[in-house]
DNA sequence: TTAAAAAATACGACCGGTCGTTTTTAATGA
DNA sequence: TCATTAAAAACGACCGGTCGTATTTTTTAA
């Protein structure tokens, strides 16, 4: 493998794993020697790729926003009729996986907010960054739904995104200390079967 | 000051002192070092008061959610022909305060679910029972406000507590990186004056 | 088309400092 | 005097980050 190729893996692969282990353990609560070991990369090759541990961070932010954006996306565009449907399946798939890695983790985004999003400026601007995409693709998905009428059409679609996002990060946090998906379940059914709703 | 005085005088203090490292910093971003050189307790005593960092923690953990508890209960008490009201006037005191507090911090329960709800059993319980009692105070206020006929009557007042304590900490958190309290105005407004009307 | 020189990258031992905790010593009160 | 508790000192482990060197790639000149 070419040198500039191994770079790229490498960095993949770092970014991969960091956000197994910050999601897991946290930010201060995940040893840059715990990332490095779990994927084969010496120390100082890190500091090749990445300039710091949050620089580093915020990198593996915007990597994990990424997979998000694109399922609802496809979503969105698979079934463009229905708008509010595909956003229902959206959630109903993420909340499967939930159940498959039972409550484990949540979101990156969430933990990382509460940890770190007031002392790091790097990691804030990213997060910031990362729900602001998140958030204007689902509020092209909700006045896509209001335009198809299955939505309620006295609310902006920016209002009722942010008020689907905050809701689902904290029904995440309830999650993961419940070691229940009842909590994101009651988020979609109350929101998107009901207070959305026209 | 004797023995057993100063040993209270110290435990508060430490705890008081938790909660604020705790919340702008986060548990493993937090050292001992930090919190007792604020109150001036000398390390080794400090395992006098508390077992472990971890335990500590969940005793800070407790002594944190009490005041919120116990202003709830205050305003509930105070309007107790305006449950609704009373619920309203107590989240727009504290939406003043996080503005007074320049959106730092956001809610201890919140930071700490994502950081450590996973990793720590200890922590884990103690935020279930924080939040558990904070939820059922708000869960027989909402239920007062049924019967006054404020709140509607088609969900059940455990369903619409949850749901605000879950969206009220997301919103918490996109406030924080938001640095705008626009987040949690939009969640009472939301909530309080909309979906739980009757 | 080679060989030598130069530049860029990979690497792991090592840095000072801090972590949470334990052990040892000093002080206190009965 | 003698337990009991406070506090100081010390513990090994680990933290993020750096540094000199070894290796590879690119450039240069013949």
């Amino acid at each position: 493998m070419s040198q500039a190729r191994k770079k790229e893996f490498n960095r993949e692969s770092l970014l991969n794993q960091g956000v197994l282990f910050f999601m897991n353990q946290g930010y201060h609560g995940t040893g840059l020697q715990e990332i490095l070991d779990a994927v084969n990369v010496p120390k100082g090759s890190f500091y090749n790729y990445f300039s710091s541990k949050e620089e580093f961070c915020a990198a593996v932010i915007q990597h994990y926003i990424e997979p998000f954006i694109s399922r609802l996306s496809t979503h969105l565009q698979l079934s463009d009729s229905d708008a509010l449907g595909a956003i229902r399946r959206y959630f109903n798939e993420l909340i499967v996986e939930l159940e498959e890695n039972k409550f484990k983790g949540g979101c990156l985004l969430g933990s990382l907010m509460g940890e770190i999003g007031s002392t790091s400026d790097v990691c804030q601007q990213s997060l910031q960054s990362a729900i602001a995409r998140y958030r204007d693709l689902l509020q092209s998905g909700l006045a896509q739904a209001q335009q198809q009428g299955s939505v309620r059409t006295d609310k902006t679609p920016e209002e009722m995104a942010d008020l689907l996002i905050n809701t689902w990060q904290g029904a995440l946090l309830r999650m993961q200390i419940e070691k229940s998906s009842a909590p994101v379940k009651q988020c979609c059914h109350d929101l998107l079967d009901d207070f959305f709703i026209r």
